[in-house]
DNA sequence: CCCCGTCTTTGACCCAGATCAATGCAAATT
DNA sequence: AATTTGCATTGATCTGGGTCAAAGACGGGG
């Protein structure tokens, strides 16, 4: 089993000691909430490419990314892909108030998840104004998130969409593990142009272009910003 | 003045009597937690095409559309325009934790809402898991609305877009105004097409074609689906 | 070390939708 | 009635990114 691109130490079991404990839904739990939390939770790994759960699964779960990368999508009938989002360690998945999730979501490389049922989850978080302001906090910043990338789908042009996609990633990167300009892509070309809204050749040439052009190195496993101002400026742009 | 498209009665001033009153955020809200929530909020009226709050606005409002439609949207810095969403009467708009909206929002004709400022919003629903459970329902139904349209705008064609926005836009309707196959459409083709990742050009041409294989119906002011199921078809494809 | 399968890159060509340019059309203005 | 104004439609042409096809490149298993 190859080591996980962004890893994140596991040592024990509990939530004391997670890694996770400081920046997810749980940083809004105190000492005691969390003891009643722990027993309601259980970690569960995956392989790579298992699905954690199906768009048309009933949502009886939530997630919560303790280690690897996820990713979500959803399936048009005739198998056309979008992903509409990469999971990273401390991300919360699977908040929905449907029957089913509407998306789903499968592990590149292997997954360690904080898994929790819906309905025991709904009765501790009921009365608990803490954690119902931070899940909606949550759900906030998810819901600008799709926005940003709704007008990155619907009004820019190839070399905007990649440009935007590498800072970032970087960006999310930096936050989980410190400042670098070195960019691991454990997703495929594929899943890349999935989220895009590309094909995966257009994503290719489009890399290819970039490094041409010394805005990025194109590493094994990665990319490398090596003008990160420029990089920055398509995005903004 | 010209009377709205999308009509809902405005008789009284309170609450008690608001016409969405039974499906917005107040619904998770009491009797007694009404009469304190109306000291909070009053009725703001904006004429056609005046902006409700824009972008780089400091988010100090909440707003509860009472009557008219509005335009969501973001812009780049070079112009181009993307329509993240239009609001109905009963929509919720303004959630965030920015300091900034993030987004524009302005009328499509004239339009009422309920403005409430966000401090004491805040205050006032911090210990009440009803209100919060609520508003976090509506997160979540936003959210997924905004993945199934990164769907559109990532991985469907123009014919499918177009049908795919008129079918979702008369299904908002009909549960607003009863059901009704016409379906009035009081924003310009150009803000269809910032909705839908197009040219005006294009949704133009393709409401003409839609017409040419008889799904359609153009009237002045809006469509009528002539034939729904196969609408329904090319929004499901 | 060498297949073999999978993923990525590159090249040649094509087309859906963009762009550019009139023209149509209806409400508002004189 | 004539004129302006602001869409919306239509036509002609162009092009960014898609499609199809063929090499690389790379890692895993024997």
């Amino acid at each position: 089993m190859k080591t996980s691109l962004v890893a994140v130490d596991l040592h024990g079991q509990g939530c004391a000691d997670c890694a996770v404990r400081g920046f997810s839904v749980c940083a809004s739990l105190d000492q005691f909430e969390m003891r009643e939390f722990e027993q309601l939770s259980r970690r569960v790994n995956f392989a790579s490419c298992e699905t954690i759960f199906a768009q048309e699964d009933s949502s009886s779960f939530f997630y919560n990314l303790l280690d690897g990368v996820m990713r979500l999508y959803k399936l048009l009938p005739d198998g056309r892909r979008q992903i509409v989002g990469f999971v990273l360690p401390g991300d919360f998945v699977g908040m929905t108030t449907d029957e089913r999730h509407g998306f789903s979501a499968d592990a590149i490389g292997p997954v360690t998840v904080c898994q929790f049922a819906k309905l025991p989850f709904g009765r501790f978080a009921e009365h608990k104004p803490n954690l119902l302001r931070r899940m909606n906090e949550l759900a906030v910043q998810e819901l600008n998130h799709a926005r940003d990338h709704m007008v990155l789908l619907g009004r820019r042009s190839a070399e905007e969409k990649v440009a935007t996609f590498l800072v970032g990633w970087r960006d999310r990167l930096v936050e989980l593990r410190g400042p670098s300009n070195v960019v691991p892509l454990p997703m495929s070309r594929q899943d890349i142009a999935d989220y895009l809204g590309l094909t995966i050749e257009t994503v290719s040439r489009t890399f290819t272009k970039l490094e041409r052009e010394g805005i990025i190195a194109i590493l094994p496993g990665g990319v490398s910003l090596r003008d990160s101002a420029r990089a920055e400026a398509l995005a903004a742009a």
